[in-house]
RNA sequence: UGGGGUGUAGCCAAGCGGUAAGGCAGCGGGUUUUGGUCCCGUUAUUCGAGGGUUCGAGUCCUUCCACCCCAGCCA
């Protein structure tokens, strides 16, 4: 579908203090008042709605005050990273609505420059090889409450430090012989601040520099220097960070470099779903889902395929705002703002999911109209030629032989309207021995044609319906929450809480014009809800529909409460 | 008293000493050839709790309570 820019989906954005903050240093005239910030993922996974609230942010407000934001892929742990992971992540970013344009940055891009900087800090005497083990170094750092030991390795020479850190660059030591530290405080109420490692080494092949490096930077000391190397102003990252953020001012304090400043907010969470990379990996490897792009799965490339569009996950993330206390967002706001979206901008069409045969007991065997229903009630979208004949199918629960009270679709002896057609009566239920209805006879009302009555008399009801010998079969997939627990992430085992239904497939009755529509395009089943068709499985003339979302249901709502009571 | 954070409606979230925005959900009503959409109305005498300062406190002070993050050679 056609899409309205990024940053333009909202017209006053709402402030929130990230924003004021910005606002503030620009006003005041730092950094020139130049604002660059950056979307720096690790390439360890594929994009989440979680990452969307991220890249709306830095790329709203790089937007919204001239700047520019870089696509920076943290790439410092070559055993987890793939370049799969970096091509998703371009995609999603990009059918975001969001550019980058040449600012495409690896921080492995930077490993010399980092590498230099370590050497730096030796000779600064910051910084030293430690020949503990990982246990070791593990114990002697004391617990939350009680101060760590200083490593007996702490109080090399630079010379010997420096000496020793070229050999582990240079392949002299095994994986975890060594590691380089940063000589700050093993007393320090901040755990972070207790000699935090900065390299380790590992003999691994890095998906971009190869067999170059042995030796790999850590995340404080890669992210803050990768931050000032490009001239970042503002550092925005998840509140999970705020303990490391006196570790990236120290780094950048020691080396004397442009310093960014780190802004924290709160991680999206949002009910009925996970977001956190560990699981949804889990989902996806242990089978739970198809992939990442499974239309049930919260990734960017699992929305889109499930039809949910970029202007409406923009529109979430200006609604769910920027803050720092944790939060737990309603799913349905999301699908409100999906429906808001879908509303105005998708086509209409028919189609019977749960098909019951009806008979026109009075309308001629072989005669059909041909009518012309427009693909939008409101919006001019052009339309498409629907037939009409003799037998039909309508949804199944459309009739009831014994409708409960307020029910206004079709039981005998009632008329109802079929969409933009015919009114027709139910006549007669024709059962099978197993006493389930597999037929209704109706009769029409020849002067009702285009679904009004001369006569002015009014139907409750209109039906979706399609003329059965002209109907084509399809697949539609029907999808429901992934989990059934409102918050899966904090069970003991949250694949316990997937929803056994979050997929029912059904063979469907679609009116003919949908036959040879694209993969990907988007429209509503009208009463139904939004569907689109499969990117991967739709066939050229075989479309495979997915359900998006449901549309409202107010009858649904009141049934319920009549039988189950409130 | 390890350190760092956060508490405003069912869920988000504004509020920056002057008398509680907005959205979602809910509820009530209207329109409607989708029980959709749309429209109108309604929903916190009170801001985690107590005490204090002030003419005036969600905003300042203070005590307490609850929750989140940190002891990777992950990010």
């Amino acid at each position: 579908m056609s899409d309205k820019p990024a940053g333009e989906s909202c017209q006053s954005s709402p402030v929130n203090f990230i924003r004021a903050r910005v606002a503030e240093d620009v006003a005041n005239g730092k950094n020139g008042g130049r604002v660059m910030t950056r979307f720096p993922p690790e390439p360890n996974g594929y994009l989440h709605l979680g990452h969307a609230k991220s890249i709306c942010l830095n790329f709203g407000l790089s937007k919204e005050f001239g700047g520019v934001t870089n696509l920076r892929l943290d790439d410092t742990n070559p055993a987890k990273e793939e370049v799969e992971y970096v091509e998703s992540i371009q995609r999603d970013v990009k059918w975001l609505g969001f550019d980058w344009d040449d600012r495409m940055y690896y921080a492995s891009n930077y490993f010399q420059k980092l590498y230099d900087f370590a050497e730096a800090l030796i000779q600064k005497g910051r910084a030293y090889v430690d020949d503990q083990t990982a246990e070791e170094i593990r114990a002697n750092r004391g617990t939350l409450k009680e101060p760590g030991t200083n490593s007996p390795w702490r109080d090399r020479s630079v010379e010997e430090n420096l000496d020793l850190f070229r050999r582990m660059r240079a392949g002299e030591f095994p994986d975890g012989a060594r590691v380089l530290r940063a000589k700050i405080d093993m007393a320090s109420p901040n755990v972070v601040l207790r000699d935090p490692t900065i390299y380790r080494i590992k003999h691994v092949r890095h998906h971009r520099t190869g067999d170059a490096w042995c030796i790999y930077p850590m995340y404080d000391f890669a992210h803050c220097l990768s931050d000032s190397i490009e001239g970042v102003t503002h550092s925005i990252c998840t509140l999970e960070f705020e303990n490391n953020r006196v570790l990236y001012d120290w780094v950048l304090d020691q080396l004397g470099v442009f310093h960014p400043q780190q802004i924290e907010f709160a991680r999206l969470n949002l009910t009925h779903t996970v977001l956190s990379k560990r699981k949804l990996i889990q989902l996806v490897k242990e089978g739970y889902t198809t992939g990442w792009d499974d239309p049930r799965m919260p990734t960017l490339s699992g929305v889109r395929r499930r039809g949910y569009t970029a202007e409406s996950l923009r529109d979430f993330c200006e609604r769910i705002g920027v803050a720092r206390c944790d939060n737990m967002v309603e799913f349905g706001l999301l699908e409100h703002c999906l429906r808001e979206d879908l509303n105005a901008r998708a086509p209409r069409a028919m189609a019977v999911l749960n098909p019951l045969k009806v008979v026109i007991e009075n309308y001629p065997e072989d005669q059909v109209d041909e009518f012309t229903f427009p693909w939008h009630p409101e919006t001019d979208m052009g339309s498409r030629t629907v037939p009409f004949s003799k037998v039909l199918y309508i949804e199944r629960e459309d009739f009831r032989e014994e409708p409960p009270k307020g029910f206004h679709r079709l039981y005998p002896g009632n008329e109802v309207r079929l969409r933009y057609a015919y009114y027709i009566t139910c006549r007669e239920v024709i059962k099978n021995e197993a006493g389930e209805v597999v037929e209704l006879r109706c009769t029409y009302d020849p002067e009702s044609r285009g679904g009004s009555s001369p006569d002015g008399r009014k139907v409750k009801g209109t039906l979706h319906w399609v003329s059965a010998r002209h109907a084509i079969d399809a697949e539609v997939r029907l999808y429901d929450l992934l989990f059934t627990d409102p918050n899966p992430g904090a069970a003991e085992d949250f694949t316990a809480c997937i929803n056994p239904n979050s997929l029912t497939v059904v063979r469907a009755k679609l009116e003919p014009a949908l036959k040879n529509v694209e993969p990907g395009w988007h429209c509503q089943f009208e009463r139904l809800g939004y569907f689109c068709a499969d990117e991967k499985d739709s066939e050229p003339g075989a479309p495979v529909f997915n359900r998006t979302a449901t549309l409202k249901d107010t009858w649904g709502k009141i049934e319920k409460k009549q039988q189950g009571g409130r």
